[in-house]
DNA sequence: AAGATGTCCAACCGCCATTGG
DNA sequence: TCCAATGGCGGTTGGACATCT
């Protein structure tokens, strides 16, 4: 096989912002040929570039099947159910949102979503995605759209400190007794028409120096938005953590 | 009006797993 | 089996543009 070096050593490689004309170069030459090597692909196209730099630029950029425009509300709410569940892997969040690439998702979270976190007190890169929710199904996914009244995406322990997290009203949470302590967790609330919106709540913060009682989660719940059910949200995280 | 600062995103870099000579 | 090229991925950066002072 026929080895196509592509470094920074080589001199003939262009860099820095694709010029229309290479757009339009790298476009007619994947429409008409296809791909079937991104290291031979700039020579048979007549570009100065290398094959990893035609690769990006086509994968996102050029390629058709990409969407254009802002990302919507619930793409918004899905990346951010999803990066609960598998962390910094983009290219498996961007797997359930066709038409939008990992660094499109990645640059978004990284500038938008870190940001609207910040206000409410989450420091992102302390998180850790579950590897036992990884591991199993669409689980927490499932809930955020089958529950009508109130639903989570995740919950994450820390293995930093050990925390003790009951209720004091009998709940099904206290049966479990111990936990690890939560660290951040995002609970979406949906209203009466089944209209989801997603909050975030910090139980860091509640859970550092005291014990989280079923009022105080109550009280966090709804500083956010009113809930109806809080035993269902209960209920949802006790399955969750067993 | 102009300089400073912030935001956004395209593109590069480096690492790593895979591939195939 | 070894090892270098390749492709894929996540982290980071630089610059264009927007907003603020």
């Amino acid at each position: 096989m026929e080895r196509h070096p592509c470094n920074n050593k080589n001199p003939k490689r262009k860099r820095g912002l694709w010029l229309p004309h290479e757009d339009e170069k790298l476009y007619n030459f994947i429409t008409r040929f296809g791909v079937t090597s991104w290291s031979s692909l700039p020579k048979q196209a007549g570009l100065e570039r290398c094959g990893k730099s035609c690769r990006l630029r086509w994968m996102n950029y050029l390629n058709p099947e990409l969407k254009r425009g802002p990302i919507s509300q619930d793409e918004e709410d899905l990346i951010i159910a999803l990066h609960k569940k598998f962390g910094n892997r983009w290219a498996r969040i961007a797997e359930s949102l066709p038409g939008r690439t990992d660094n499109e998702i990645k640059n978004y979270y990284n500038c938008r979503i870190k940001r609207k976190n910040f206000k409410y007190n989450i420091t992102p890169n302390t998180y850790k995605p579950d590897e036992k929710l990884v591991e199993e199904s669409d689980y927490t996914l499932t809930m955020a759209v089958t529950q009508p009244t109130c639903y989570f995406f995740n919950f994450q322990s820390t293995g930093v400190k050990e925390e003790k997290v009951q209720s004091n009203s009998g709940s099904n949470l206290n049966s479990s007794a111990t936990y690890d302590m939560m660290n951040y967790s995002d609970i979406g609330i949906s209203n009466e028409n089944n209209e989801k919106s997603c909050n975030y709540i910090d139980f860091q913060s509640a859970t550092q120096n005291e014990i989280l009682t079923r009022s105080d989660c109550k009280e966090k719940i709804e500083e956010v938005q009113d809930v109806k059910s809080l035993e269902e949200y209960i209920n949802c995280l006790s399955t969750l953590l067993c």
